[in-house]
Formats: structure tokens, C-alpha cells, sequence
RNA sequence: GCUCCCGUAGUGUAGUCCGGCCAAUCAUUUCGGCCUCUCGAGCCGAGGACUCGGGUUCAAAUCCCGGCGGGAGCACCA
């Protein structure tokens, strides 16, 4: 049969399938079963939460929003690393970022307070012969886990297990000295799930608990009770973290647990920048960052500090959905998300970079230039420029347009020379036009980069109240951060 | 090396599960044009992609196998 035929034999018996399918809803993100479900953001304290943290919060916020239910905001703060290390002040900034993105949480916990619970599951699993206490060297371990080999210490009895666990709690090992592992299979094929660690030992100080404790669980163990417990039914997270699926999954069915669902996308990088939370707080006490909204730390702080709109944000996120696929993703994206917000909403000043100075020549009989506040509204009125025979343009703009005819926007056309400019007419012509300044206020503009830019700025800018969102025109979106000193957040052009 | 994940225009993304409505969606970018006294915004138009090779099928972006490419894990970090 032919497709023709085909069709047309299927128009007879089965009219629907050719019927308007509706559209479908514009949402990339897939449909969740359930609609009270249960969810977690589990941000470790180390700073505050930056623009890559901030897909794991919108996703679950937006989830839990679209199907009902709860989300739990769990302080993933166990003791970290030398190199991770919680931090007082992360949790703190942490909440004031995810208000700020609008990320809405119904529970608050902290993995530190919830230390005796590990450790009554842990205990458990020793007392199952399920976990054995291990005294090799992580070095050891590391090679016996490549080998597939299997140590003396698997194979010891619970009585010998739980005393050794004992002597850990009481403080009797050192740091790397004991571990507590699970028993999986050596041979297991994913070299990376055998026999992992549940508990290690840190001495190192908690900031929220100072040194009560010393051994300290294990992400995927203390998931594994938490996601169970905290009653989770969904868990969201990177692709990075696939295989702690599996071990969690692993040890509820050792506890004989439910399952929980398991959501997954894949990693997101910014063109502009490296993700790291503990590069920063490096950097930030060698003084090489101004603070945590220096701008190169892309914290949602800082984004905010910009004049970035947590909505932008958001949609700039929701875009990826819940792809699997690594991304690589320029600010520009972000930029555009963030300019169809603020384009209307921003009033225009005139800014002048390097300021050069000039002396016009010549008739002009207008000596106050009058220019709309903003050229799609002209309700808001005008800005007021007082012209007198001195004016300032960019040096760039001096320096590209010597022995040419340029305009000065809603002023006048000139010929530009050496120092000087010739008012050639005052009718608005198609030639260059550029933004100047009659005299002005000194103006530090904060690049992304850490640099700064300095100018002047136009006089009625004053009225500009901190924290406003302004365009300098033909130079960029600015936020005033600084009324004071008349410093301006570089947002983007 | 072992395990797992991914591969649609410059960048993201829809479509892949349940093969035909896909000569492939949308956004952004780029290039034209209009408009505008900004290099902003707006409007109109154009360009641009199924990683490759086999197989299954009347029919493959979609299913199967293999190659190639990218990523992650193999930490006593998260």
C-alpha cells in the first residue's frame, strides 16, 4: 500500500489521529507526577550562592510552585575539606539571595543538628555487618579500590566494628586514621561506587558547632537518611551527582526504604567565568576581591549589586530546563533577559568617558538643550543641560572623528579639530551622533572585569536616587551604588 | 584504564520515550530594511542545524549496533 493509500485508509477508520493537536504549553520543563510533592535545596555554606547554585534553586522553586507541596532548605553543611570549608557568614547570604530570586522555602535545616541521627543510621548498618570500620591510609584504600582487592578490615566482626566505631566517636583515631565504609563489592564494575566512605574523621572547626563533633558523615550517607526522613519526593540534582543515586539507592534498600525519584540536568558553564564558591573565599581574603559582591564572583549579590533582575535570572535559567546536555552559555543571554526588563524602566543619562575638552566655535543661540529622559516616554519630561562654550566628548569618539562632522545629540553639529569644534548647524542631521556633557560630575563606573572607568557624567544626574537603574546612553545600563561618590555597577550595554 | 551521561543552526532550546503531522520549534546572535536625535528599544525580512557510518522499516532527528566528539565520577569535598 502506498502512503496515499495509507492515509487515506486511516482518514476512514481513525478521523481523530488527523485532528489539531493543541499546542503544547511553553514550559521546557517536563511534567512531575504528584501534586504534593516534596522538595530540597541543598546549598553547602561555603559563600554565597552564585549564578550556577542559582539553576539548582529556580528548578526546584519553579517545581514545587507548578505541582504544590514544600520546599526544604537544607544547609548541606557537613564539615567540607581543607580546601571546602563552611563559612559563617555563607548562611546568611545564602537566604538573602534566594529572597532575592524569589525562591520560596517552607523548612529550614542544617545537616550539623541532625549529627546523632547519622549516627544512630550509621551505627546501624555496623550492627548489620552492612559498614565496617577501615584503618587503611586513603592512599591504601585508593589502590585497593583500583585493584578491586578487598582489606583486612571487611572482613572483621560487628563486635570488633562497633568498638571501633566507638573509639572513633569518643575521639580515639586522629583525622585519616578510620573510616566507616559500606560494603558494596569490590569488583563492583563502577570502580567509583566500591566500598565507599560513609564517615571520616575531621577535627576541624564547625562553624555552627564548633568542635562537638569530629566525625562526620558523607554526603551520599547523610542523604540517603535525610531524603528518606525529611520525607523528599522528588530530589533534584546534576548529572555530576548521578552516581550518588545509586549508593543511596543502595542504602535504602539495606533500610528498606521507599524510593525516591531521581531528576537530573547536566552542567552549566558561563563563557565568562569558572564556578567556584572556595576560589572566592580564597581570593576574597588575600584581598584580591573587594567583598562578596564584587562582581567577578557572579553571586547572586552581585548580580543584584549590577542592577541584574532576579526575573531576568530566572528566565535565563528556565530557558535551559532540565537538559542533560553540557552547556556553555555566554552572560549575553543573561544581558538580553535583562535589558527587556529594564530598557523601559531605565531613564537616560549622558556619560563621558576619558572626557576631552573642547571649545566651541561659532554661533548658538540655544543655551539650554533639552533631552527626554527617556525616548519612548516622553511623560517623564526632560533632562536640562546648560550649554556654554565649553563641552566635553569621549576620547575615543575625539580621537576617531578628528577633521570629521559629528553631532552632539540634541545639541548641535560640529566639525571637530585639534581641541576645538566648529559649529557647522544646529539641524538634526544623519551623521555620528554622541553624548557630551557641558560640565559634569566626576563619575567611577565598577566594570564586570574589576576594573573601573572614570568620566563625567551630566549634572541632572543627581536626581538619580541610589540603588536606580539608569542608561548612560550609548555606553551601557548602570546601577548607582554609591551616591555619595557618584560610583555606578557596569550592568551590560 | 574502568563506570555513567550527553551530542539538533554561532549560542541555548523544542521535537527523541509512543517512527510518518519535521524540507525541523522558539529565543538569542548575525546580516539587511524601516523607525528612532543612543552603538538602547521597537517593527519587518533573511541567513543558519539533526556528529558520522551501518542496520531495521514503506518511512528514522526519533528505534538498534558501532565509530567519533564532549562532560562527569573513580576524594576520608559537595
Amino acid at each position: 500500500m502506498s502512503y496515499e493509500d495509507q492515509v487515506a485508509e486511516l482518514k476512514k477508520v481513525l478521523p481523530e489521529y488527523f485532528e489539531e493537536q493543541e499546542v503544547e504549553d511553553t514550559s521546557r520543563l517536563p511534567e512531575l507526577e504528584g501534586d504534593n510533592i516534596v522538595m530540597r535545596m541543598a546549598p553547602y555554606p561555603s559563600g554565597p550562592l552564585h549564578i550556577g547554585n542559582a539553576r539548582m534553586a529556580v528548578l526546584n522553586d519553579e517545581y514545587v510552585k507548578r505541582n504544590g507541596g514544600k520546599l526544604i532548605l537544607v544547609y548541606d553543611d557537613t564539615i567540607g575539606s581543607a580546601q571546602k570549608k563552611p563559612l559563617l557568614d555563607a548562611y546568611d547570604l545564602i537566604k538573602d539571595g534566594l529572597e532575592w530570586l524569589g525562591v520560596e522555602w517552607h523548612e529550614v535545616h542544617y545537616k550539623s543538628e541532625r549529627m546523632e541521627i547519622y549516627y544512630e543510621h550509621g551505627e546501624k548498618l555496623l550492627a548489620e555487618g552492612e559498614a565496617y570500620v577501615c584503618e587503611c591510609s586513603a592512599e591504601k584504600l585508593r589502590a585497593h579500590r583500583e585493584k578491586g582487592e578487598e582489606c583486612e578490615h571487611r572482613n572483621r566482626a560487628t563486635e570488633d566494628n562497633l568498638k571501633h566505631w566507638k573509639a572513633m566517636l569518643r575521639g580515639a583515631f586522629d583525622e585519616g586514621e578510620a573510616v566507616v565504609r559500606i560494603k558494596t563489592d569490590m569488583q563492583y564494575p563502577n570502580p567509583a561506587f566500591r566500598d565507599r566512605v560513609l564517615f571520616r574523621i575531621s577535627k576541624a572547626p564547625h562553624p555552627l558547632v564548633g568542635d562537638k563533633y569530629h566525625v562526620w558523615p558523607l554526603l551520599e550517607f547523610s542523604w540517603a537518611v535525610d531524603d528518606h526522613l525529611l520525607g523528599m519526593t522528588h530530589i533534584l540534582r546534576g548529572k555530576d551527582l548521578m552516581i550518588e543515586d545509586e549508593m543511596e539507592k543502595y542504602i535504602w534498600d539495606i533500610f528498606g526504604w521507599k524510593h525516591r525519584e531521581f531528576l537530573h540536568y547536566g552542567m552549566l558553564r558561563l563563557k565568562e567565568f569558572k564556578l567556584s564558591k572556595s576560589d572566592f573565599q580564597r581570593k576574597l581574603k588575600k584581598k584580591e576581591l573587594q567583598g562578596w559582591d564584587d562582581p567577578r564572583t557572579w553571586s547572586l549579590q552581585s548580580l543584584r549589586k549590577r542592577g541584574i533582575q532576579p526575573e531576568a535570572l530566572r528566565e535565563f535559567i528556565l530557558d535551559f530546563g532540565m537538559s542533560l546536555t553540557d552547556i556553555e552559555v555566554p552572560a549575553s543571554k543573561l544581558y538580553a533577559k535583562n535589558r527587556e526588563i529594564i530598557d523601559e524602566r531605565a531613564n537616560r543619562y549622558y556619560f563621558v568617558k576619558d572626557p576631552v575638552k573642547l571649545t566651541l566655535k561659532g554661533e548658538l543661540d540655544i543655551d539650554i538643550a533639552e533631552i527626554p529622559r527617556h525616548p519612548d516616554d516622553h511623560k517623564r519630561g526632560n533632562r536640562e543641560l546648560k550649554v556654554d562654550k565649553t563641552i566635553y566628548i569621549p576620547k575615543q569618539e575625539y580621537e576617531e572623528n578628528l577633521g570629521k562632522e559629528i553631532r552632539l545629540k540634541n545639541l548641535c553639529n560640529i566639525m571637530l579639530s585639534e581641541k576645538s569644534a566648529e559649529i557647522t548647524s544646529i539641524d538634526n542631521k544623519d551623521i555620528l551622533k554622541i553624548q557630551w556633557v557641558p560640565n559634569g560630575l566626576e563619575c567611577t563606573v565598577n566594570m564586570p572585569d574589576g576594573s573601573h572607568e572614570h568620566g563625567l557624567v551630566e549634572t541632572t544626574f543627581n536626581e538619580v536616587k541610589e540603588e536606580d537603574i539608569v542608561q548612560f546612553e550609548r555606553y551601557g545600563f548602570v546601577r548607582l551604588i554609591d551616591k555619595e561618590r557618584n560610583i555606578v555597577a557596569f550592568a551590560h550595554r
